[in-house]
DNA sequence: TTCAATGTTTAGAC
DNA sequence: GGTCTAAACATTGA
């Protein structure tokens, strides 16, 4: 999915856009992806539009709050008008989708507002989820409350990394990045490209990461979404955010995806390999 | 045809 | 319990 930076675009757009709405109606079309009595909340009003990490939770005014995760290809298009594309927000995993006509087979879920607004929901492998539940009851997800702390958050100091280190003697400083529960929001693309901003490699393990290495890595996952946030996120040029800007962070990747090209740093090829089960991309040369 | 894909969970083995 | 691996979810595109 869309990772942090992306949920965060995500969610900005769509709170100018739907907070206040009254939802009229709702088609589930795959029962997997909207978990709950959608009918429930016809009639509610959105409240407010939170972002945990890389989920989103839409508080209504009627004590009920969905809980919204986006995974490896999930959209979300709101058009202010349906079947009118010219005021459209929209967000996710990058796909012409999100110029393209809705609903269409990646359709999974339509919010139909009140005032004629349209929200899509698209997925195309299907792995993501809007569940419902009673408001009081989200503090006490699992999910939510075993997460790590945001990457903005000042509880993200290299102490903190370092006891958790501790307790992880053979893990690799990758998979301290990738694991939501010590880290909230960061997923594969910011944890390769925070790294080669770092110059430490991935394959490093944690244990022999110093104090200082730890500092410099946290200043540079936030440098990295700072500078994605600022660029609309990654994802193709299709992309359109509130103010209709296009995402543009893809063109900015370093080290992700860029296997065999040249380090735009020292010239030296960028290499391949694999940590935790995920495709991981680095410069050998360049970080250590 | 084969491989990899922005995420997460679960099962099995050591 | 930690760690590693593979598999599962479903589909596309290089």
């Amino acid at each position: 999915m869309p990772e942090l930076p992306e949920v965060e675009i995500i969610k900005r757009g769509l709170q100018q856009k739907i907070v206040g709405k009254t939802i009229k109606d709702i088609e589930v079309k795959v029962p997997k992806i909207f978990q709950g009595d959608s009918k429930s909340i016809y009639g509610a009003k959105i409240k407010s539009i939170d972002r945990f990490a890389k989920m989103m939770v839409v508080e209504l005014d009627n004590g009920k709050a969905m809980l919204i995760h986006l995974k490896l290809t999930g959209q979300l298009v709101f058009d202010c008008r349906e079947g009118k594309k010219d005021c459209r927000t929209a967000g996710g995993h990058p796909s012409k989708d999100l110029r393209a006509d809705l609903p269409n087979k990646f359709t999974h879920v339509i919010f139909h507002f009140t005032d004629g607004g349209v929200l899509y929901f698209n997925d195309l492998r299907k792995f993501g989820y809007i569940k419902l539940y009673n408001t009081k009851e989200v503090p006490d997800l699992k999910v939510l409350k075993e997460l790590g702390p945001d990457p903005y958050s000042k509880d993200l100091k290299p102490e903190y990394l370092m006891k958790i280190i501790s307790r992880r003697p053979k893990i690799k400083i990758k998979q301290i990045l990738m694991d939501q529960t010590i880290i909230g929001g960061v997923g594969n693309i910011y944890a390769d490209e925070s790294l080669f901003c770092a110059r430490i490699s991935p394959l490093r393990p944690a244990k022999d990461v110093q104090r200082s290495e730890l500092e410099k890595i946290i200043g540079c996952i936030r440098s990295v979404m700072d500078f994605s946030i600022a660029h609309g996120g990654s994802s193709e040029n299709t992309f359109v955010d509130a103010e209709g800007r296009k995402g543009k962070m893809q063109n900015f990747f370093k080290v992700y995806r860029q296997t065999g090209e040249k380090c735009p740093e020292c010239g030296g090829e960028i290499k391949r390999t694999v940590v935790g089960g995920r495709g991981t991309h680095y410069c050998p040369i360049c970080q250590k």
